[in-house]
DNA sequence: AAATATTTTTAGACTAACCTAAAAACACAT
DNA sequence: ATGTGTTTTTAGGTTAGTCTAAAAATATTT
């Protein structure tokens, strides 16, 4: 009898594929620590013994990716992250910079039925309260063409679909600007001194945009 | 700073109150044990854990109670785990034998604004499927006089309010026997041979149950 | 009350997951 | 290619939680 993952475990599996995610390079030892907030050492030790269960490629010095077993068990846990995000915002009102760390927690309940009732009874919900995609049940990504607020040409409209850091802090200032999921942008001008965008949004007010928010808010072109 | 408790830990400060809960006497050593499975040794050890945390009273050989904060932590844990069956059963039409163990990974989610907006959308529910009462916000439980099938009266309407007995087996059987919450009952004639009821179910079939059945099944008269 | 049986605790060992400090491997600049 | 600096691994130690086997305390029986 093979038991389940420990949370730890599975909380490995989800740093390695998210640093893989983009890069399509294996992730380095490093790389994972900083994600995990933990040391070299202990992700060495841990790189072992996911390596012994196949679900990790890994070879010393080499970086480590996920075999498919690997991935599967990743995206799984992708997916129900996301799910109970939607369930915590859509149906306990939750706001959408606090439900991560909730949803870190819920994101290991062991029930592929409870997954996917959840998923029916938030009627199979395409994206998450921050604009990510959720995964299907055979672990299949809906991608889309977005762009960074910050690479947006002049004069363009587009609509927020999505932010590239879920901190609290971060989500809160949105809100306070009111740039939310589905607010309308446009591009008025761009200023080269440091690089801050001066923005029309919801076809009303007009502000001016740091380029570290600019950086961390995805548009999509209508 | 003082971390959450782990799981573990939570696990057993719910048995010793589980133990002690109807006897009122301090839980034994082996009553822990048996309850989570494990060994007497094992939980020797735990207790001078959760003793020097101040969660129970403990002193050798002489069993052990809950402190005042460990049945505040221990209630707290049976409303979660009372909630999320309501959620399972009302939002995502789990049967009432199959919550059990999901309820017992989601009791352990941190978050009391998470439990508390829970007991909101599910309409501050009182009991849960098996019609166990749910502890409010301050750990007071609304108890029911409620007493057993096999104690129950011949000629008295009542109604079925809940089990004494979880079992996955036990409560299909019930099913089966159409014998759930809210199923009117009258025993019609009781068999001293095997101490077996004849009862009429909801006014219309009439049907025996068992001795070790009645035993599992609480009624309220009417 | 002594003998026996049961329960509980101690002692010692194991695993998972972490850490620090030192050694080994790799990267790369002169 | 040699030396320097960074990254990764090893070595060894810690804590939580578990176990078995033996010792100690309590309970029961005669």
């Amino acid at each position: 009898m093979k038991q389940p993952l420990s949370s730890t475990e599975e909380n490995y599996l989800k740093a390695i594929f998210k640093v893989c995610e983009r890069s399509d390079k294996p992730a380095s030892t490093n790389d994972v620590a900083i994600l995990l907030n933990t040391k070299a050492a202990s992700v060495t030790d841990m790189l072992k013994r996911l390596s012994e269960k196949s679900l990790i490629n890994y070879m010393k010095y080499k970086g480590v990716t996920l075999t498919d077993t690997g991935k599967i068990i990743a995206t799984s846990l992708i997916r129900k992250h996301r799910l109970w995000e939607v369930f915590l915002t859509d149906k306990l009102s939750f706001g959408w910079e606090e439900v991560h760390e909730i949803a870190e927690q819920l994101e290991h309940i062991q029930s592929k039925e409870l997954t996917n009732r959840l998923e029916e009874f938030l009627d199979h919900p395409k994206f998450d309260p921050h604009g990510d995609p959720i995964p299907d049940r055979e672990g299949k990504f809906e991608y889309r063409q977005q762009v960074l607020l910050a690479d947006l040409n002049k004069n363009t409209n587009s609509v927020i679909v999505g932010v590239n850091e879920h901190g609290t802090e971060f989500l809160q200032y949105l809100e306070k600007l009111n740039l939310i999921l589905g607010s309308k942008l446009v591009v008025l001008d761009t200023f080269t001194y440091d690089n801050s965008l001066l923005v029309r949004v919801n076809d009303q007010s007009e502000q001016t945009i740091s380029a570290k928010v600019a950086k961390n808010i995805f548009v999509q072109k209508i």
